[in-house]
RNA sequence: GGGCGAGUAGCUCAGCUGGCAGAGCGCUUCCUUUACACGGAAGAUGUCGGGGGUUCGAGUCCCUCCUCGCCCA
């Protein structure tokens, strides 16, 4: 196969990606070996490619093909959910198009056009997946309102509402105006936003004076029920209990020591809107004061806010409040302040706190197992610090609010009898026999359930429970759920829950928890700030696998990632330089009859495949070790490392050599290479899978193999063998290498041309390294461009034409047939000889200090020792060759 | 307000259980040497945010302060 000069993954992604798939790559079924598994977090349906998900599905699919080549039976199960509120905004932003609202088509309808619009779109997020190169099995693809999810759902809810863990409750939920329904925390975005604090004088009852409060909302004085002051602040200790008038009311509140006030907050006293307040309504209840809603579900003042503001919109009702306290003279003063205003993240209407009947799910039973199962390390959170995050959370969880006023997903299973009373039912006609009453007298619950409600169950619905299905049994629990922050609490908080709750068991038994990708000025990325970065742009430029290595070259245990194309460039090169290497590999192979896919690297004998070799099985353990720790980023850059310096740089270039003769020496040294090549295509396959797979097809086309797999996606990973360790080789190849580095150094500070070869001669301290020199004189001659290599023991004679330096304890000359410029010599070598006087006189400094002799340990002690010996024989070399200089003349 | 993360070369970041400060990009000089100019060779570059402490020894451990960011209230 001829392959292009340059990688050019647009010509190869897509078609290796069909290849997979058309042979089944993916596939998975249950039953044989050992079971992995990832339910991938369902994006939104309406949501396209987002930076985050680049992200999470190339940590997600690098893990998958990992366990894949690893041997397990592996599953990643994609899906979506339904996103009730998001999908229900795109579809009314549609049919307001056609000028209608959702109202003017009724609920069935509009249900329809929701559905029609998933039959369309719905699937969009799957090929952009795809394109990323996930091996995902796409024949198991699950929606939260596929018919079989929605039974799991009301299996959820049914065992709940019979366990009593579901009830009908007023209590104050995020509001959104617009949407004329509660949403979810996660839904909401709080935002900054320049707004002014009001302080307000409420007058003492009695006439004796009044206390002064500090509010950014002066409309929800209108519902205040008590003011409430710290109990240790001396400044009302006089007031506790006492009674104010509440301006622009005819009804007085008391004021309350209660500990949430804070005392160097504006005056230290704070008004109490149980109402409209997610801490007021809790203080409400501590103190059992009355809950005045005086803002509707539509934003607009109720009659309880009195005739004069009634009907008015909350924000003209504060333009009026505070004309009337300023007429009144209560209006202290006011200062510019910086309100944290929760915004519907959908339709970015400011959200309204508000007292509102729902259904809530009760949380405490389910947490302690939750928080159980964390502390007991049955599931462990990756980075670490987030368990205590979590458990923070788990300990302090209110009640869900499950409850949704949305047309679009799972419809509550509540009927409601005519004389008010209702009941859950798995139909209409169960819950008619619950009731005792006959079912065309009931009507359902026009509220939906919480997305979250569903996608709480995603691990085990996913795989079929209820029913007790192959998959569930073989998949169940699942490994790994990787994840972005922010969801921690909502989502992987109740999926613990539900899957204790369901299956008895974790869902899964480590969550990873990503970086956030930010932009290169390193500011989160937003729709409104127009910094985001299209992930399937970067494909399209660069393709999948640089993408996806950009992304995981970062991806560990940080917070958040800086991202910019410049990245996904440069590992675009990476892929460039992995090909190209590849394309060397083929070429030599082809001069040679050597087939073998596998090299036995037991039997090399020469040095610079013992080296490569055993620099392979160190990187293959420091990329199990990453994959296994979630440190990516560790796996990435070992890889990087390894391919680009030790096998690229220098065992294909010192190889180069030993193509020209055939023989035992070629053939071994191509079957390192084919060996090398081959066993790196494997470690980089799941981080990069295109380029890797496209060369291993062409590294292995020809060969008839005798099982297994035709693919690299499903070819053994490489396994680290501590006896192919070689630190002997390794030490032997560094000094190689620092003998061409100063060869290499000295021509250029000589500014010999890189064309031209020089002779060079070299005088190496200890017998070791003479062997070890003479035998690799090739080698040498060949990474040093020389031309005449002479080893010997004593340094040549004719000081004027060699140029000289040290390489560890080689002496290293390089012949200037012009003669050498003898004062730059003598500078060159003072500037080394300062350098060894400098490093002699720190270790002497150190082993002269009686406390570190005595009180480190002696290996340290004995390193020192070494080393001191080491530069000092340095530094008496160097003085020898300052010496042999001619004393002066001409240069 | 609570919790967490970050601050190391011009930039982006590694530096594990303390033991001679690293990589990539960028920069300087040179090279189209038959895998690769998406490349190769050589080079320059550091008050490891500040201040204390522990230790024979601190980028690394402890305390404290400063700056930036994230999550939750």
């Amino acid at each position: 196969m001829e392959l292009a000069k340059a990688y050019d993954p647009s010509t190869v992604e897509t078609r290796r990606y069909e290849a997979w798939r058309q042979a089944g790559v993916f596939d998975a079924l249950p039953g044989a070996g050992t079971p992995y598994c990832i339910t991938i977090p369902p994006p939104n349906v309406t949501g396209s490619l987002h930076i985050g998900h680049a992200l999470n599905n190339s940590i997600i699919d690098c893990l998958i093909r990992w366990r894949r080549m690893m041997g397990d039976n592996v599953l990643c199960l994609p899906g979506t959910d339904h996103a009730g509120i998001a999908t229900q905004a795109v579809v009314e932003r549609e049919i307001a198009k056609e000028g209608l609202t959702r109202h003017d088509l009724g609920r069935d309808r509009f249900v329809e056009r929701c559905w029609e619009w998933r039959r369309e779109y719905g699937d969009r997020i799957y090929t952009q997946f795809q394109r990323l190169g996930c091996s995902y099995d796409w024949s198991r693809t699950r929606f939260t309102l596929d018919r079989s999810y929605v039974d799991s759902v009301y299996e959820e809810f049914l065992r709940w509402w019979d366990r009593g863990l579901i009830y009908r409750g007023i209590r104050v939920v995020n509001w959104c105006p617009r949407c004329s329904s509660a949403i979810s925390d996660i839904e909401v975005n709080t935002e900054e936003r320049q707004g002014t604090l009001f302080h307000i004088r409420y007058p003492l009852e009695d006439g004796s004076g009044w206390v002064t409060i500090a509010t950014t909302r002066p409309e929800t004085m209108l519902g205040d029920t008590a003011v409430v002051v710290h109990p240790d602040d001396g400044r009302y200790s006089g007031l506790h209990g006492r009674l104010v008038g509440l301006p622009l009311t005819d009804r007085t509140i008391p004021i309350i020591p209660d500990s949430h006030a804070r005392m160097d907050f504006g005056t230290g006293a704070v008004k109490v809107t149980p109402a409209h307040d997610l801490d007021d309504f809790e203080i409400g209840i501590r103190h059992q004061l009355p809950q005045l809603k005086v803002i509707g579900d539509d934003a607009r003042m109720t009659e309880e806010a009195g005739d004069r503001y009634a009907g008015l919109d909350r924000y003209d009702c504060r333009s009026r409040v505070l004309e009337d306290l300023q007429h009144l003279g209560l209006l202290e003063r006011d200062e510019p302040y910086v309100v944290k205003t929760p915004l519907c993240d959908r339709c970015r209407t400011v959200l309204e706190p508000l007292l509102s009947e729902q259904w809530f799910a009760r949380q405490e039973e389910l947490a302690q197992i939750a928080i159980r199962v964390v502390e007991e390390g049955r599931i462990r959170i990756h980075p670490e610090r987030y368990t205590r995050v979590y458990l923070d959370w788990m300990t302090n969880i209110r009640d869900w609010c499950i409850s949704r006023q949305l047309w679009w997903g799972h419809r509550i299973p509540i009927w409601w009898a005519e004389d008010g009373r209702y009941s859950a039912g798995r139909s209409v006609e169960d819950a008619a026999s619950r009731l005792g009453v006959t079912a065309d007298s009931l009507r359902q619950d026009e509220d939906v359930l919480d997305t979250w409600f569903s996608s709480a169950l995603w691990p085990h619905a996913t795989l079929g429970w209820p029913k007790t299905t192959d998959d569930l049994a073989f998949w169940y629990p699942t490994n790994v759920l990787s994840t972005a922050q922010e969801i921690l609490y909502l989502w992987v908080a109740r999926m613990i829950m539900t899957g204790m709750d369901f299956m008895g068991d974790v869902p899964f038994r480590d969550v990873y928890i990503h970086a956030t990708v930010l932009d290169a000025r390193g500011e989160r990325m937003s729709k409104s700030k127009g910094n985001g970065v299209d992930p399937l742009e970067m494909i399209d430029k660069y393709g999948a696998d640089a993408l996806r290595l950009s992304l995981l070259q970062h991806a560990g245990k940080n917070q958040d990632i800086r991202f910019s194309e410049e990245r996904v460039k440069l590992a675009g090169a990476f892929a460039n330089k992995l090909w190209n290497v590849g394309r060397f590999v083929l070429a030599q192979r082809s001069q040679t009859d050597i087939m073998t896919e596998c090299e036995d690297a037991a039997t090399l004998s020469a040095l610079p495949d013992r080296w490569i070799v055993s620099r392979l099985h160190r990187t293959i353990r420091a990329v199990e070790e990453g994959f296994r720790s979630f440190d990516l980023d560790d796996a990435v850059r070992a890889l990087h490392g390894f391919v680009w310096d030790d096998f690229c740089d220098w065992y294909v270039e010192a190889a180069k050599g030993r193509m020209r003769q055939p023989g035992p020496d070629q053939d071994a040294a191509v079957r390192t290479l084919v060996y090398v090549m081959d066993q790196v295509l494997r470690l980089l396959h799941p981080i990069v899978p295109h380029v890797t797979e496209e060369l291993w097809q062409a590294l292995h086309h020809s060969e008839a193999r005798v099982s297994g797999s035709p693919f690299l996606a499903q070819a053994d990973f490489p396994r680290a063998d501590v006896r192919r360790f070689d630190d002997a080789a390794e030490t032997d190849m560094d000094l190689l290498i620092e003998v061409v580095r100063a060869i290499r150094n000295t021509r250029s500070e000589l500014k010999i041309p890189p064309a031209a070869r020089s002779d060079v001669w070299l005088v190496p301290a200890a017998d070791r390294s003479r062997a070890l020199i003479a035998e690799n004189q090739d080698t040498v001659r060949l990474l040093g461009r020389v031309g005449e290599l002479t080893v010997h023991v004593m340094p040549p004679n004719e000081t004027r034409l060699w140029a000289g330096q040290l390489a560890d304890t080689v002496e290293v000359f390089v012949r200037v047939d012009t003669g050498l410029d003898l004062n730059d010599e003598r500078r060159r070598l003072d500037k080394e000889i300062a350098e060894a006087r400098s490093d002699v006189d720190r270790c002497r400094g150190r082993l002269d200090n009686e406390a570190f002799v005595s009180r480190a340990p002696s290996a340290v002690v004995d390193k020192e020792r070494a080393r001191l010996q080491e530069h000092e024989e340095r530094l008496a070399r160097l003085l020898a060759r300052l010496a042999a200089l001619p004393p002066d003349g001409p240069s």
